[in-house]
RNA sequence: GCGCCCGUGGCUCAGCUGGAUAGAGCGCCGGACUACGAAUCCGUAGGUCGCAAGUUCGAAUCUUGCCGGGCGCGCCA
């Protein structure tokens, strides 16, 4: 609906004389926070009063004269204040509006094919431990960003990066093979730095149990083999958890066939020709700095070995070899100093810096009785995501996580998680899906058309004009890679459902008003359901 | 020291790229089930939007400087 005002006033600013430059309004229609008052505001004489010399109310006067109101979508229109145009529109726009939305059903929202190739690569945990509350976060918020941009009209791929490759692939081998030593008697203290998790152990006892005589052969045999069967059954835990939580990787790519494949090769080679890459001492440097970074990075060690950025350069330049016009990463926060480097190195591949967006998640701090829970894997004190899962649910973590925007620390309290289940927020929005489908039963599941004219109260109004904004969330929540707006407006539909739902009866005496809010009820039900989905969360008929 | 993020009622946080009297959930207090689900609703109380300047007709929102909190600054991954 406000596209439809914005055009109407440039439109009455092009007949006036004042041609807009590019697509964009440079003023901005805006919705009243009170619900009753059911009409629109805008800025526009304001601003381009500004431009024009002409004082905001004469400006204001002339655009009214000029609105285009044949189809009577307007019921009133004034001046306000130094130079705000209000409008109020009529009940044959809301009608209009609602049976567009009823129309479009499952459709409702679904944006145009942008044409744009979009890869999202989210949680990417290292195989070397299960997944926690923090790559929970990022799941929620990658796995709704996807679903999000997929239905405002991009083509887009979610995909998880294995590191697969390096030290800590090693470290997690070593690791299990002390638990091992353990086991058969050893008393050799417990190396430093390496991982102590309890499904270290485990994995100990499975190998040790399965093949006695695995400390005959030589460690270094022996540590490959309890690495490769470690990061297996890691990451197979995780697609799990990431199951259970309902999210989704398309793709899984490996860091190893990075290197097996020569791609970290060619892709350095691609660098040189353009002669980002030095040497020096040694090594191999990308001249960073003249792209925006503090300073110059390594690629190639002195000794040979490549470091994880190298690897890095090559997973994006794949991405990109793969077609992919813009890829987004989900980061954790404490990565945000290899923000300037990534940019840098997406420059030097002769791609755009906008083609790579970097979303970075805040921690979350953990906290269970009052106290904070320090979540080191290397300590092995942390919470997995599975416990909390098990004792939240996968609908009220991921509404939770989802609240709040990515560049916030977030505080989770497991006790208050666990003790107040049925307060949770995401009950709130859920109940009201129920409820609707309990009415709708009532009255055998009207789908008659229906006077939408009928629906005059104001709590109506305010519905309608919440229910008919939910494109445009879609689209900015896609455009600002902010799921997290979802939460807040399925917050205020059910709100705003509840109080209509206290003071009006849907199912009226009156048979044609009962079947024009039962129209209404079923777009409620519609987009709650949609919203929901596009949460990842369920959307049940009954609780 | 440098860089990034945050600072909004008792608590946890929204605030849609500068708009009209700052919003929700939880918590407190008082009400509402002989009509569609009380996992709900109605009502009351509670805020110098960290502080101070600046830009603007207009600032929680943009700029700068302080204060407070978190995180990061390797030929680590």
């Amino acid at each position: 609906m406000k596209a439809m005002l914005a055009a109407k006033i440039n439109q009455a600013l092009a007949d006036l004389g004042y041609a807009e430059s590019g697509g964009k309004p440079a003023f901005a229609v805006e919705e009243p926070r009170d619900p009753d008052h059911g009409h629109l505001a805008t800025n526009a004489a304001l601003v381009l009063s500004k431009f024009c010399g002409k004082k905001p109310a004469d400006l204001a006067g002339q655009i009214l004269a000029n609105i285009d109101n044949r189809e009577g979508y307007i019921e009133k229109m004034a001046i306000a204040g130094p130079g705000f145009l209000n409008f109020t529109l009529s009940q044959k726009w809301w009608a209009k509006a609602l049976a567009d939305l009823l129309a479009a059903g499952d459709d409702f929202g679904r944006g145009q094919p942008k044409g744009i190739k979009a890869m999202v690569e989210y949680v990417s945990a290292n195989p070397t431990g299960p997944l926690h509350v923090g790559h929970g976060r990022g799941a929620a918020i990658g796995d709704a960003l996807v679903r999000v941009m997929a239905r405002a009209g991009f083509d887009v791929t979610p995909e998880y990066y294995i590191n697969d490759a390096g030290r800590q692939m090693r470290l997690l081998g070593e690791s299990v093979l002390a638990r091992v030593r353990e086991l058969a008697g050893s008393a050799e203290p417990f190396p430093e730095n390496h991982y102590r998790g309890q499904y270290i152990l485990d994995l100990a006892r499975e190998a040790y149990g399965r093949d006695p005589g695995l400390l005959r052969r030589p460690a270094e045999e022996t540590v490959e083999e309890l690495t490769d069967l470690a990061q297996r059954n890691i990451l197979e835990g995780i697609k799990a958890d990431l199951k259970t939580f309902r999210v989704r990787h398309d793709i899984w790519f490996s860091e190893k066939t990075l290197h097996q494949g020569g791609q970290v090769d060619q892709a350095l080679a691609d660098m040189e020709k353009k002669g980002y890459l030095y040497w020096q001492d040694g090594a191999l440097w990308f001249r960073s700095e003249s792209l925006g970074d503090d300073k110059d990075r390594v690629l190639i060690k002195s000794g040979g070995e490549k470091t994880y950025f190298a690897a890095d350069i090559a997973y994006h330049w794949n991405k990109y070899q793969r077609g992919f016009d813009l890829v987004i990463d989900i980061w954790g926060a404490d990565h945000h100093g290899y923000v300037p480097r990534m940019k840098a190195a997406v420059e030097a591949m002769g791609r755009r810096r906008d083609d790579l967006d970097l979303l970075l998640v805040q921690l979350v701090s953990l906290v269970r009785d009052g106290q904070p829970v320090a979540m080191s894997t290397r300590a092995g004190e942390f919470v997995t995501l599975k416990e909390v899962l098990d004792e939240v649910g996968a609908d009220a973590a991921r509404f939770m996580f989802l609240t709040r925007g990515p560049d916030t620390t977030l505080e989770f309290d497991l006790e208050l998680a666990k003790a107040k289940t049925k307060d949770n927020p995401v009950y709130y929005v859920q109940y009201v899906g129920a409820r609707i489908e309990s009415i709708l039963k009532a009255a055998g599941h009207p789908t008659g058309p229906a006077d939408l004219e009928l629906l005059s109260q104001p709590e109506e109004a305010a519905l309608v004009k919440h229910l008919t904004s939910f494109p445009e969330l879609i689209q900015s929540a896609a455009a600002r890679r902010e799921p997290h707006h979802l939460t807040a407006y399925l917050t205020v539909l059910a709100r705003l459902f509840h109080h209509y739902y206290g003071r009006h009866r849907i199912n009226a005496e009156d048979p044609a008003l009962a079947a024009a809010r039962m129209a209404l009820a079923r777009a409620i039900r519609l987009v709650v359901r949609l919203g929901l989905e596009l949460l990842g969360v369920e959307s049940p008929d009954s609780m």
